[in-house]
DNA sequence: CTGTTAGCGCCTTCAT
DNA sequence: ATGAAGGCGCTAACAG
C-alpha cells in the first residue's frame, strides 16, 4: 500500500494533475470519458487523497476538537461520556470532519492550553461541554473570537452558539409525573451547582412543585452529588427523615442508579417502596432493575446540531444560532 | 490572532525563513544572537508553527487514531471509557501527538473503514481496544503491515505489539484473597467470552480454585454479562441456589456494582452478608458503599506504554515489543 | 475541456 | 553561520 498521489494517476491516464483533481472532486469541466478513466485508475491504484495536503492548500483542517477536562476526581458523567463521544465522532464523519480529543487540565488557570489545537492549525473549531453557570472558557473564546460551540448554556451576557437540552422542562415533566402518580413528598438529587445544567434541572423541580401547590421542602433537597459516597450520605439522610420522601427526582441516570443501590441496602426497593426518575436515558437505563423512568436526551440530535452549527460558524454560513432541544419522558418500572 | 508564518518573523528580524526554522527547532547553526532575536519576535507575534504544514513536509502527522467501536448495545466498559480516553489523550500530548477518535461501526464487516485515517494520511498509527480472542482487525492490520498497537492480547499466531494487564493474575489474586478470608463457595461474574480479557480473568478464577483444592462448580459461574439485566438474572440465580456462594469475583467494577445493587434488593449487603471483588479500580470504586475491593489496572502506565510503543513502531525505533503490566489488589470494605 | 502555474507553511538539502 | 531553492500533495486561477 505505497502512498499514491494524483500525479501517478495523471501519468497513467495521460492527463494533468489538475484534471485528476477535478475528476476526483466532482468538479465540472472534465469529459465523462476521462473522468471514468481517472476514477477507474484511482480505484485500481487504491488511491486515497492526502487529507493533510488538502488541509494545507485549503486552509481548513476539517478537524474539530473536543475539549476534554482532565482531573483526578470521580466525575458525574462517567456513564454519559462514551455514548456522547462516539455519537459525536460519528456525526463528524457525516460532515466530513475528524474529531480530535484535546485534553485540558482544569487546574490550568491560564486558559491558554484550550486554544492549542486552533493556534497550531490542527483544528477548525472547538466543542465544549460541562458548561459552568458563568464559564470563563466561553468568555475567553468569545473575546478571542475563536470558532466554538457548547453543549449547554451559560450566562456571559453575550450571544454565542450553543446546543442545549431543556433540562428544566425535562425535570419539570418528571416531577409532574411523580405528582400525578400521587406522590406529595418528593426528594431531589442534584448535580454540582457550578454547572449550568444542575441549576436548570433544579429549577424544573422547583417549578413543578410550585405549579402543583406543593411546598418546597429544603430537607428533601440534596445538591452537589458527584459520587456514590455523596449519594449514600444524601439518601441515608433523606430516608432517615421522620416523613421521608416517597419519590425522588435524580438529575442524572447515574445518580438515580446510585440512589437505588443505596436505598436497596436499606431494604427499600425502587418502583415498589418508592419511585425514582433519572435523566439521560442511557442505554443502561432500560436494563437496570427496575428499569428506570427517565428523561431522554436526544443525543444523536444534540451531536448533529453541535457539528452542523460549528461547521456553519467555521465556513461562515449563517449567523450564530443556538437551539434548545426538547427531552422526552420515558416511563418505565421505577415509578 | 491573525495567522503568523515564519516568513513574517524572517522579515521582521531580517533573516531568511530557513534561519527562523532552524532557530525555532533548536537546530544548531544559528548564532545565539539571531536565535534570541528570532525567539523574541516569535513570542511577540504570538507565533505558533502550523502543524499541518509540518505534517505535509515531514510526512508525519503526529496524530494517533483511537479506533472506537460504535454499536447500539449497552456496553460493559461504560465506566472505564472516560478515564481511559482522557488518560490516553494526555499521554499523547506528552509525546507531541494528537489523538483522533476514529469511529467504526462494528457491523461493518468490510474491515475497510478501520484504516481510513491511515490511508488518508490523517494519522500515523492506530490504537485498538476491546480485543477479541481471535481478532480479525489484528489479522487485517498485520496483513497490511500497518502501524498499530492494542490494549489486550489475541491469538493470531503472529507476533505483534500490545500492552496488556495480567487479568489472569489479578483475578487469581482476588480469588485467593477471598479464599484466605475463609470463603469456600465463590461465584464468578464474567464478561462476554468473545473478549480476550474475559477468558483471561476466568482462567485466573479457575486456577485459584484449583490451587486451593476447591472444586470448580459450574453453577457458580455466570458468563457473558453485559448489562444490569444480565447481572440481575445471574445474581438471582446464584442467590437462589440451595447453597449459594458466600463470595463473588466480578470481572469488572461495573459488574460488581451491578451485582451489589441486585443483591441489595434481595436483602443481602456486600461486605457483611457476602464478599465481592471488582476489577479496574475506577475512581468510583473507592466511593461505592461499601467501598469496593478490586484489582487496580495501572491505567496511566498502560496509556503511556501504548503511546510510547506505537510511536516507536512509527518512527522505526526498536522492534515490535509488548508488555504485560501487573495489576494490584486493593482491599477495601466489600470483602 | 484541459494544461500550466503558483502557492498553502514549513523544512531540508545545497551553496555561499 | 546563513540564504536560495525545491518540494511535501493538492487545488485554484488563469490560459489556451
Amino acid at each position: 500500500m505505497a502512498k499514491r498521489t494524483i500525479i501517478e494517476i495523471a501519468d497513467r491516464v495521460g492527463v494533468s494533475p489538475a484534471t485528476v483533481s477535478r475528476a476526483l472532486n466532482n468538479v465540472p469541466g472534465v469529459s465523462s470519458d476521462k473522468r471514468r478513466q481517472i476514477l477507474s485508475v484511482a480505484a485500481e491504484l487504491n488511491y486515497h487523497p492526502n487529507a493533510i495536503a488538502r488541509s494545507l492548500q485549503g486552509q481548513r483542517t476539517n478537524t474539530l476538537a473536543y475539549v476534554a477536562e482532565v482531573n483526578d476526581r470521580p466525575t458525574t458523567d462517567l456513564f454519559f461520556f462514551k455514548d456522547f463521544i462516539t455519537a459525536l465522532a460519528e456525526c463528524c464523519v457525516n460532515y466530513g470532519m475528524d474529531l480530535l480529543i484535546h485534553p485540558v487540565r482544569d487546574d490550568d488557570g491560564s486558559m491558554n492550553d484550550i486554544t492549542r489545537a486552533l493556534r497550531s492549525g490542527r483544528a477548525d473549531g472547538l466543542i465544549l461541554t460541562d458548561i459552568r453557570r458563568d464559564d470563563p472558557r466561553v468568555r475567553f473564546l468569545l473575546d478571542q473570537q475563536l470558532p466554538f460551540i457548547t453543549f449547554g448554556r451559560t450566562e456571559v451576557g453575550r450571544p454565542f452558539a450553543y446546543v442545549d437540552v431543556d433540562g428544566e422542562g425535562g425535570i419539570y415533566a418528571a416531577t409532574r409525573h411523580l405528582i400525578e402518580r400521587g406522590h406529595r413528598r418528593i426528594g431531589f438529587l442534584g448535580l454540582p451547582m457550578e454547572y449550568s445544567c444542575a441549576m436548570d434541572r433544579y429549577a424544573g423541580y422547583v417549578r413543578a412543585l410550585s405549579a402543583s401547590g406543593l411546598p418546597l421542602t429544603p430537607d428533601f433537597v440534596a445538591q452537589n452529588l458527584t459520587n456514590q459516597t455523596d449519594a449514600r450520605v444524601a439518601m441515608e439522610r433523606l430516608l432517615a427523615l421522620p416523613a421521608p420522601p416517597t419519590a425522588f427526582v435524580a438529575a442524572s441516570d447515574m445518580l438515580a442508579i446510585m440512589a437505588i443501590s443505596v436505598a436497596a441496602q436499606h431494604g427499600f426497593t425502587a418502583g415498589r417502596d418508592y419511585a425514582i426518575t433519572g435523566f439521560d436515558d442511557l442505554p443502561l437505563a432500560a436494563h437496570t432493575s427496575p428499569a428506570l423512568t427517565t428523561i431522554r436526551q436526544p443525543l444523536q440530535q444534540v451531536c448533529d446540531e453541535l457539528i452542523a452549527r460549528l461547521v456553519g460558524i467555521i465556513t461562515g454560513d449563517g449567523a450564530t444560532s443556538s437551539i434548545v432541544l426538547q427531552p422526552e419522558l420515558i416511563v418505565r418500572e421505577s415509578t
